[in-house]
DNA sequence: AACAAGGGTTTAG
DNA sequence: TCATCTAAACCCTTGTT
C-alpha cells in the first residue's frame, strides 16, 4: 500500500550565513573566531550571538548566548571579532542566492534568510541519483556566484531532506533514498528530530523515549496524552520518516516589531518608542499591498516572561497611527490592572496579525506571492 | 459541536 | 546586571453560535 506518492525534496541550507557573508567581504576574518553579536544598547556589550564562524563555535561559542559570555570564552584570543548584525547586507546576498536555487525547480519554498526547499520529482523522475547532482550543481553555483558553502539534504520529503542535509556540516551533502530513512532515523537521539527542542526532549526522556527509532513504535495514545492530540500522533509520524507537507511558498500571517529597553519599565513612558515600530510595520504593510485585522504587543519582564495582549478590529487597516493607537491602549492595560501583578518590562514590541492580502492590480496571484516572498525577511 | 478570540509555550534559525 | 530578534505551530480557556 502506498502511504505517501514517493517526491525528491531537496533542502540548501547556507552554513554559519550571518558570520561567512561576513567573512566574504573581509576574508582575512576566516582564521579568526568570528562572532556576528545583536548589541542591544543597554551596555557596551549587552546582548546576543546571532551565529558564529565555525572556528568560535570550535572554542565553544553558541548561538543565542550573551555576548559577554563569548567575550569570556574568547578572552585569549585577543583576534576574535564582534561584528554587529549587518541584516540588509546578508537580504542581499540571500535573495541573490534564493533566485539561483529557484531556477533549479519551480517548486520551491523559502524558509527564513538562509534555507530553501525545492521539489524536484518531476525532473528527477524520482532517481534519487539525479536529485544527487542537482544538489551537486547547486552547491557548486553558489560557490561559484557567491563564494558561499551550504549544506544540502536529499529525501523523499521535507523533514527528512532537511534532517540530511543537518547530518553533514558544514559544506555537506547527504542523500536518503526511501528504502534507507528508517536505518538513517531509528538510532539517533530523540533531540534531533525536527521539532523536538529541549522541552520535549525532557518529556521524552522521562517516558523512556531516547531515540528516534523508540518514538517510531510508541504507544500513539500516550503521545497524544503527553503532547496534545495533533502533536502527539504528529510526533510519531514524523519519526517514522513520514511527511506529507508539500513544497510550497508560505503567506505571511504576522509581522512583529520589538526593541530592549534602555532601562526597564514600571509605567508608560517608553511610548515614543512604539511609534518607530508602528511606522515600521505600516510601511510593511503597504509594501506587500496588505492590512491587517489584529493589532497586538508584547513584552518581556525582567524576569524574561513573555507577555501578549491583542485586539481584533472591526476593520482592516494599515494605518501607523491606527496601530500606534491601539498598542498605546493595550500597554495601559499592563500597568493600570489595579495591580494585583507587577512586573517590570524589558522589552517592548508590537504586532499585526490577520493580515489580508489585497489583489493587486495587474498582477497574478503567483506575483504577488513572490512580492511577498521578498519582503519575508526584516 | 464547531468556531473565534485571547493569551501562553515551544521551536527554529 | 548575562539573557536579540522574527515567525510559525500548537495548546488551553472562555465565550458565542
Amino acid at each position: 500500500m502506498i502511504l505517501e506518492s514517493p517526491r525528491v525534496v531537496i533542502s540548501i541550507d547556507l552554513d554559519y550565513f550571518f558570520a561567512q557573508c561576513e567573512e566574504i567581504r573581509r576574508p582575512e576574518l576566516k582564521s579568526k573566531p568570528l562572532v556576528v553579536c545583536v548589541f542591544s544598547g543597554r551596555t557596551q556589550t549587552s546582548g546576543a550571538v546571532s551565529t558564529a564562524n565555525y572556528v568560535a563555535r570550535k572554542l565553544g561559542v553558541k548561538s543565542g548566548m550573551p555576548i559577554l559570555s563569548a567575550k569570556r570564552v574568547l578572552a585569549q584570543h585577543k583576534e576574535a571579532e564582534f561584528l554587529p548584525i549587518d541584516h540588509d547586507y546578508y537580504e542581499r546576498v540571500s535573495e541573490r542566492v534564493m533566485q539561483l536555487i529557484k531556477s533549479h525547480s519551480p517548486i520551491f519554498e523559502q524558509v527564513s534568510i538562509d534555507e530553501a526547499f525545492i521539489d524536484v520529482t518531476d525532473s528527477t523522475k524520482t532517481d534519487f541519483e539525479v536529485g544527487k547532482s542537482i544538489g551537486l550543481k547547486i552547491k557548486e553555483e553558489i560557490l561559484d556566484a557567491e563564494k558561499l558553502t551550504c549544506s544540502v539534504g536529499i529525501g523523499p520529503n521535507k523533514l527528512i531532506a532537511k534532517m540530511a542535509a543537518d547530518h553533514k556540516k558544514p559544506d555537506g551533502l547527504v542523500v536518503i533514498k526511501p528504502e534507507e530513512v528508517s536505518a538513517f532515523l531509528s538510532p539517533m537521539p530523540i533531540g534531533k528530530l525536527i521539532g523536538v527542542g529541549p522541552k520535549s526532549e525532557s518529556k521524552f526522556e522521562k517516558m523512556g523515549i531516547k531515540t528516534i527509532g523508540d518514538l517510531s513504535d510508541f504507544d500513539v495514545n500516550s503521545l497524544s496524552d503527553q503532547f496534545g492530540k495533533n502533536l502527539g500522533p504528529s510526533f510519531k509520524r514524523l519519526a517514522q520518516g513520514l511527511d506529507t507537507d508539500p513544497v510550497r511558498p508560505r503567506p505571511i500571517e504576522q509581522l512583529s516589531r520589538i526593541i530592549t529597553l534602555k532601562k526597564d519599565a514600571e509605567s508608560l513612558w517608553f511610548g515614543d518608542e512604539l511609534k518607530p515600530l508602528s511606522i515600521y510595520l505600516s510601511d510593511k504593510l503597504k509594501s506587500l499591498n496588505a492590512k491587517c485585522r489584529v493589532v497586538g504587543i508584547i513584552a518581556i519582564t525582567s524576569e524574561l516572561k513573555t507577555k501578549n495582549k491583542a485586539r481584533t478590529l472591526d476593520h482592516l487597516t494599515n494605518s501607523s497611527d491606527e496601530i500606534l493607537h491601539n498598542c498605546l491602549e493595550l500597554f495601559q492595560g499592563f500597568f493600570d490592572s489595579s495591580g494585583i501583578e507587577v512586573f517590570r518590562i524589558r522589552r517592548v514590541g508590537i504586532r499585526v496579525s490577520g493580515i489580508d492580502l489585497e489583489k493587486a492590480e495587474g498582477k497574478n496571484e503567483s506575483e504577488n506571492q513572490s512580492t511577498l516572498t521578498r519582503f519575508l525577511l526584516f
